[in-house]
DNA sequence: TCTGGGGTCCTAGGACCC
DNA sequence: TCTGGGGTCCTAGGACCC
């Protein structure tokens, strides 16, 4: 049996933590930018606003109603999801950090998994203050399944209260919550395929399981014909312990405003690629080639996204490589008179340090756009261990978009770094920050 | 005016090999 | 006139997740 343990309004509830006040308030918090709605209270989801909102078109209903409003603040997130894992790690170590606010974890060996649950719910409120809800199901499907459950009781209507706690029991009760689960409701069925599935009077989880699995692998493909299987009870995708390398790794952000000029961009993708490589030697990897991509908003009329890739002849590690291949992917990007609204880099290709094959041409062309290994590790190694220590940013790769040339066009302009990103309502780092730890008073 | 960011996997089709 | 059979690898695009 698997367990879902899933955290409540998680992003909300992280900063309720620190302001208790907003316990029993409505709260929204915004994505990057201060976009969109991404997590809710239950006052605020109980208004009709949907996730993921855009703020501008609700901004007023929400100020009516005297809601809470923050932006995000992943450092606080990050933190506190770590601590509610680890306590859940004591108590089960065969358990996969499925996101932010989830993990699946087995339960096979425990007699009372429903006691079990709820011991450990109480003990993550209690050391954390999050509260969580947890479902429990023979698969993962049936586990997300379980834990909606929880979560939209009222739907459902099996039992009064839950405790934050349900395990599927019988056959009769699953097909019993299968009929009232929309297939779209459903663990790996999105827009798309729930469209196709509702014309074909495909309408709720019960029918979907029961559908002819020749017919769904045919006409939708493995993933789909799995998450049918997984609905029966037959594990398709086990609990994974070891968190596999990362595949590729991207760093892009809206812009507060509009940008026209290209060393605007330029200021903010040379950000956006130490950052990028800040967190490839973090995982102990190298990438073999890297994507710049530039686009205006898809709500703009003169929509333009373009991207290009620049490969590697030997993978790397180095920030100024990267940098130097980002901003000339940049220059054949970009395309004069747009008003761009984002900017991004992808590292792909990645491999370990250890694996990297080292190319015969670099040493033989003593190529100049590659540094010797050795001392450009250990300045890596310097440069980040630098930031990690005196905060973020504090050593940087010279550039253009840091030149003093760079800064009196920008002035004669009367603009600033106009494009940083919009976070007008961000909480302290409580916990990751040593400025911003709260104070105590005692009398 | 204002609409997020970061990932994964699968599949079909093209290019190439013998 | 008639042109096989069996592979691999790569990539773009589409779907999904939080």
């Amino acid at each position: 049996m698997i367990a879902l343990l899933d955290c409540n309004n998680f992003y909300v509830s992280c900063e309720r933590l620190f302001k208790t006040s907003l316990n029993d308030k409505p709260v929204a918090v915004l994505s990057n930018n201060d976009g969109c709605i991404i997590s809710r209270s239950e006052e605020v989801k109980s208004m009709g606003i949907k996730m993921g909102e855009p703020l501008f078109k609700v901004k007023k209903k929400l100020n009516d109603a005297g809601v809470y409003i923050c932006s995000s603040n992943y450092s606080l997130y990050g933190d506190i999801s770590n601590r509610v894992m680890e306590i859940i790690r004591k108590d089960c170590d065969i358990l996969e950090k499925y996101s932010i606010d989830e993990a699946f974890f087995d339960l096979s060996n425990i007699k009372n998994k429903e006691l079990f649950c709820f011991n450990l719910k109480n003990k993550i409120l209690k050391w954390t203050g999050i509260p969580v809800s947890i479902g429990i199901g023979k698969t993962k499907t049936l586990s997300k399944i379980a834990n909606r459950v929880v979560k939209k009781n009222n739907e459902y209507k099996i039992r009064l209260n839950f405790n934050g706690i349900y395990e599927i029991n019988c056959e009769d009760e699953l097909n019993y919550i299968l009929r009232n689960t929309s297939v779209e409701d459903i663990w790996g069925i999105g827009r798309r395929l729930s469209v196709f599935f509702r014309k074909i009077n495909i309408n709720d989880a019960f029918s979907f399981k029961n559908i002819n699995l020749k017919f769904i692998r045919q006409k939708k493909g493995i993933v789909t014909q799995k998450t049918v299987l997984e609905l029966r009870g037959v594990e398709c995708y086990p609990i994974e312990l070891e968190q596999a390398d990362r595949k590729s790794i991207c760093v892009s952000r809206s812009f507060g405003e509009k940008i026209y000029l290209y060393e605007e961009l330029q200021s903010a993708l040379i950000i956006y690629s130490e950052k990028a490589s800040q967190k490839l030697r973090k995982y102990r990897l190298s990438c073999g080639a890297i994507t710049v991509f530039i686009q205006t908003s898809r709500y703009d009329e003169k929509y333009y996204f373009d991207s290009k890739t620049f490969t590697f002849i030997e993978q790397t590690l180095d920030s100024r490589l990267i940098w130097i291949k980002a901003n000339y992917l940049l220059k054949k990007l970009y395309v004069k008179g747009f008003r761009y609204s984002k900017v991004g880099i992808i590292l792909s290709k990645l491999c370990r340090h250890e694996k990297v094959q080292i190319s015969l041409l670099n040493y033989a062309l003593n190529n100049e756009n590659s540094y010797d290994d050795k001392e450009s590790k250990v300045l890596m190694k310097t440069i980040d261990s630098l930031n990690e220590r005196f905060g973020e940013g504090k050593v940087r790769i010279a550039s253009g978009a840091n030149s003093f040339s760079y800064k009196k066009k920008l002035n004669t302009l009367k603009k600033k770094n106009n494009w940083l990103m919009r976070s007008n309502y961000c909480s302290p780092c409580y916990t990751t920050r040593w400025c911003d730890i709260p104070k105590v008073k005692i009398k």
